[in-house]
DNA sequence: CGGGACTTTGACACCTCTCAACTCTCGTGG
DNA sequence: CCACGAGAGTTGAGAGGTGTCAAAGTCCCG
């Protein structure tokens, strides 16, 4: 999942679990805190989430740490470079992904239909990166943090009374090396968004959206 | 192009242009100035980059902008997403591209070895782009110009006696754009580097790297 | 040669980071 | 059951980097 704030409501889930589950695959859960790969693993398989959450992670030789994206239900992760993965990805929550060998992948392997599939779904991502260039790169940190909240609800929102509530199960810390910014300022931008009665807080994983408007409207810069 | 520091040696020019147009191709060229696609048009056709520059650019409805990626030789620019571009692409110097029918990438149209090398470049552009997050989110003003240009004088540098001469195409508002600056930043880092002798600006648009190692530490915050 | 666009430079403001202290949460063990 | 400790999150003060605004300089190109 990146962070990209569509103009025309989007086309979502490329992948239906079902389509995607007809196929001969296989389905593996994932603990909450392991590692369904590493960094320089051989990239044996693709991975389609269908619970949970994944974080995927890069580390730069100094130390310093990029989250790439979180990894919701319907996205795919591990996509390979030559053989190899790039990232390191461990789940934030008990998660269930379905495998495809990579050569579906890379040349359907028998399969043209779900080839395809994937394929659009390598396209769609370097748009959606694309999308999050320009957030990383030109929006300040209320923008940031405000689009961050109003894709998550948008995806995986679940409806409280009147409200739209959403799970954080990452890390401020996650949140800050996905954005580009410090858990310090994630955290005083959350505030200042509670102080306007735009979100509130249930608990530190657990934020209310109460203006969505609103929320949208910080997260375009308007006003 | 994405500003990456490879940590081992890239395997550049994933296609060559030898191979590229032993298949059925056609080429084109592409005028100073003059549009590839636009964002919106129907993306009948990839391209690879033979000669010149290219930009990919995105804007935001505010006006903001975000230059996406420089496309150098070498490099493929136009991946589609369904049917249609997602950026606008224009050339900054006079250029040579050779495109590819969208299927070739799609389904491989009867070409299953330019098929496979069209999707693994689309891989490593995924790669590329995550690595671009990390510079856009985590590197500071100084380390965004020197890697900028490291990367340039890598792969597009010229020998001048001992020396590297960089040739800039691109104004420092498109330089900005990229790295996610301002252009009076630019214009600031590159005098520092100068003062430092790490560089010397042969005219606006051509840059002399005096110091390469001294300019990739700085690309990599050392010391 | 002149005009306009681009680039550079300067002064200043402000946003975000840094560093530090404090609070909160939650699990553990007495 | 409560005390304790560790880790995560919040808040505050201050510094610094980058943006903003303005003006001067430079380069093209007609």
């Amino acid at each position: 999942m990146y962070v990209t704030i569509p103009t025309e409501p989007a086309e979502r889930a490329p992948l239906s679990i079902e389509s995607a589950t007809a196929a001969p695959v296989s389905t593996r859960d994932v603990k909450c805190g392991a590692y369904l790969f590493h960094e320089g693993d051989e990239a044996v398989r693709i991975y389609l989430v269908v619970s949970g959450v994944l974080r995927l992670t890069r580390v730069m030789e100094d130390g310093r740490r990029q989250v790439i994206a979180f990894g919701y239900p319907g996205d795919i992760v591990g996509y390979p470079i030559g053989d190899q993965h790039h990232t390191d990805c461990n789940a934030l929550a008990p998660s269930t992904v379905v495998s495809y060998r990579r050569d579906l992948l890379e040349n359907g392997a028998g399969d043209p239909e779900l080839h395809r599939t994937l394929l659009q779904s390598a396209l769609r991502e370097i748009s959606n990166m694309q999308d999050h260039f320009m957030m990383l790169g030109r929006k300040s940190a209320t923008e940031k943090v405000s689009s961050f909240l109003s894709v998550l609800a948008d995806r995986v929102g679940t409806p409280v009374g009147s409200y739209t509530q959403v799970a954080l199960p990452m890390s401020r810390s996650d949140i800050a090396d996905f954005l580009g910014l410090t858990t310090e300022t994630i955290s005083r931008t959350l505030t200042q968004l509670r102080k306007c009665r735009i979100i509130a807080l249930e608990n530190i994983h657990t934020v209310i959206i109460l203006k969505p408007e609103a929320l949208l409207a910080m997260a375009q810069n308007e006003d």
